[in-house]
DNA sequence: TTCATTATTTAACAAATGTAAAAGGATACC
DNA sequence: GGTATCCTTTTACATTTGTTAAATAATGAA
């Protein structure tokens, strides 16, 4: 199926992965669509879905005394999952959302942990998955353990660009840990 | 030998492991001493070693503008490394001391790696470290996006104690991502 | 012990960020 | 096209945090 291509050639830039595996995959994996604004997962469920983004973005936020905080987007071509939901199988304080019209491929992960077992070609290639992950992770918090907003502004437009053009600043804001005013200031100083 | 009980019972804790995994893991291992202030990794070498605390604490660190910044520290019975150079092989950044005197568990990684090709109960251990590893990283890094530093402190106080007592507050400030004067303020504060 | 060094706190002032409210802009829906 | 809603910027003021320097406390070595 062509909705298909994109999670392989994904998947295959991971790791080797044999047509059966990358099948065995396929028969877990379901597309759907989200419009604009539509929440993927609620917040308050265990995480059971890795997601794949064909078109669009979606968006991980979570609820600070009430104040929508965005912990992290993804556009095209990634993966998103809450992590540690999806992990220690516990519910997830956070959710997902559309930020976009989006085209998803949506994983089961209780199956594709039993894939795990019989097939250690697709185990490793969904490690190497939670490897990158935690490697952004490790950046991520390099940068704002000791870089001020500024800072984390103008790196954010560089390394993702499209992202201020695609995503409401109320969201980048909240992603840089600054609140929105703070982020129209530094956007006024840097033009 | 005495010194693998504390290795053996954390792996084991992780992952189902054969005697012979066991022995295959510690025939890589060598068990190293440090003294307070020894440096065990310098910074911009790759990191070619996974680490386990016996006893002590170790802490990565980093340089931003000549100022010494604290990324982590751990203590007995955890794993330390720099994931990112681990994983990517690439050099490091960051390096590794000692906090306290240490004996510490050395496992060679390069090693490691061709053992899991041979081996995937020992593949699935260290699997879990890693993951824990994640969990432990999006964890720190909903706190640093949006709690206080005061907030930061106290969670510390609660979920490290002995973090605060065992380690220099120097490195306790840059740890939180304030500076040491600030943490200072806010240890008066909440006294 | 004594002295030098290092760690921690305090003070005063500067800079950055937060809060609340208002004013424009942009967007979506009827 | 017009209206309501949402998004973004701006302003004024409060609070937090940073910077620099000095004072005090703790530590380690001779």
């Amino acid at each position: 199926m062509q909705k298909m291509d994109q999670l392989t050639q994904k998947l295959k830039s991971l790791s080797k992965l044999s047509e059966d595996s990358l099948n065995a995959i396929f028969e877990i994996t379901q597309l759907v669509t989200f419009k604009k604004g539509d929440i993927v997962q609620e917040i308050g469920k265990t995480c059971k879905n890795l997601y794949f983004i064909n078109q669009g973005c979606l968006r991980i936020f979570y609820l600070k005394d009430g104040t929508d905080i965005t912990e992290s987007f993804e556009f095209e071509n990634s993966f998103v999952a809450r992590g540690e939901s999806l992990l220690t199988m516990k519910p997830s304080n956070k959710g997902i959302e559309a930020v976009e019209n989006s085209e998803i491929m949506q994983i089961n992960t209780p199956k594709l942990f039993e894939l795990f077992e019989k097939n250690i070609e697709i185990e490793r290639a969904f490690h190497r998955i939670i490897e990158q992950s935690y490697i952004q992770q490790i950046n991520r918090l390099e940068s704002l353990q000791f870089h001020t907003a500024e800072e984390r502004y103008k790196q954010l437009f560089e390394e993702k660009n499209e992202a201020i053009l695609r995503i409401p600043l109320k969201f980048i804001a909240s992603y840089l840990g600054i609140t929105q005013v703070s982020l129209s200031r530094i956007r006024a100083q840097v033009k």
